[in-house]
DNA sequence: CGAGCCCTTGATGCATTTCAACGAATGTGG
DNA sequence: CCACATTCGTTGAAATGCATCAAGGGCTCG
């Protein structure tokens, strides 16, 4: 029951979790302690499963390395892929009785654990602590609006188009090449497409020198103005 | 710059949008206190908006007598529509630098506008109210994952039934026979089809005995489990 | 080397979009 | 009060995008 807060990586994980200057905020020291003393760091292997839809929303997790990704099945088998969360996202943030999906790794990880009691107590101490993590459920909000604004919109090889992008941007740091962590079928999942189409999309976008692809998970976008009218 | 906090209407309309046992909470007598100085009663025509994408987002809405269209609309024309708003629901609750959706009014309506400095100021002095406030948003949260369940998983035609449910529930107070305030346009491009494919629907659902239809927008459903059953 | 898994690719069928015409309801001016 | 325009919804036919079914290829691991 305690989190090395001199990590780099969990400091890391917290700035980008709760944005850059939130150690300026009244109340976020004493919230960071208290992080030290009740928060754990904990590993899951992949294809664990960090919390399903039908658990009680004890806790908010920080993935501090590795991937997760959120989920819901139906009784069917068929299953929705809410969102992919990596290094410094935020899982669980607003759950009333129980999650309203299961989080999974998509990799090894470690995750940080915080308990959504602890953080209650700080709210109620600290209204900027409160106000900060409402903004980031307010940007987490926006975030799913996006997703169903581009849902609601475009044609499956277009929100593939939009997928990479977000991933250029999410793990490229910078460069134009990234490895993704997921499978054809999680993507497709995702993007409410069939596996086939979401890898007919991928040799499409490599026919047409948009992307290169080296190992299936090993993705180059080569073409970022195309890529981008090309998503629309 | 008052608002009557006594009169029928706005009194459902809060408890509605903030839970029935609001009172209890601890400074919700003062948050009511605060609003019937400060929150307004703003009339809207048919058509007109409430607010628009990129205003600031100062106020948040309740509809207190009509309806409210949430959507967002590209270059080119298309527009996507996330969300309708009945009697008690909320608008506009955790944006940052501006509205990331316009309101429309689909029908003559009266909301009730609050300012957001308003809001800000009591929880910074009630944590429960904050707390509450975080709830509702918490709700919307996943009534928009929910809808983002629908869209990525469904058939036009399940997403159709599944819409007219919702409807049925929210409209019909109890009974199975409602006014639809929007058109077969703004359905569709709710539910992210074409206007067509959104009337083949309720044309099909018709012609099988599902539902009825008097005037274009007085629905009845007929029958409620096999209703459910499509929309499976 | 073979088994298993994931991805790719092709062929076919179906759901949905698109284009187009028609019909019903509403409103306007003569 | 009736032609007329306008808006909105319905319906049909053709085109297309996507899912599904099915086979094959490449990679990894034992």
């Amino acid at each position: 029951m305690s989190l090395d807060i001199n990590k780099v990586v969990i400091k890391t994980s917290l700035a980008s979790c709760f944005g850059s200057h939130f150690k300026e905020v009244e109340g976020a020291n004493a919230f960071i302690d208290e992080l030290a003393q009740d928060a754990e760091e904990i590993s899951f292997e992949q294809g664990e499963y960090v919390f399903r839809e039908k658990d009680a929303p004890e806790y908010v997790y920080i993935p501090e390395s590795g991937s997760l990704m959120l989920e819901r099945s139906t009784a069917s088998g068929s299953r929705q892929v809410f969102a992919f969360l990596f290094t410094g996202n935020l899982a669980g943030l607003s759950e009333s009785v129980s999650y309203s999906f299961s989080a999974k790794a998509l990799t090894n990880c470690v995750v940080i654990r915080i308990s959504r009691k602890l953080m209650q107590d700080i709210f109620d101490k600290y209204p900027s602590v409160a106000k900060r993590y409402h903004d980031v459920t307010g940007h987490i909000l926006s975030l799913i609006l996006d997703q169903l604004f581009i849902m609601g919109q475009k044609s499956a090889h277009q929100r593939l188009a939009h997928f990479l992008l977000d991933m250029e941007h999410r793990l490229g740091r910078g460069t134009h090449r990234f490895l993704l962590p997921m499978s054809r079928q999680d993507i497709a999942d995702y993007l409410g497409m069939s596996l086939e189409t979401a890898s007919r999309g991928f040799s499409r976008l490599k026919k047409d020198g948009l992307i290169d692809i080296e190992s299936n998970y090993h993705i180059t976008v080569l073409d970022n103005e195309k890529l981008i009218s090309y998503a629309d």
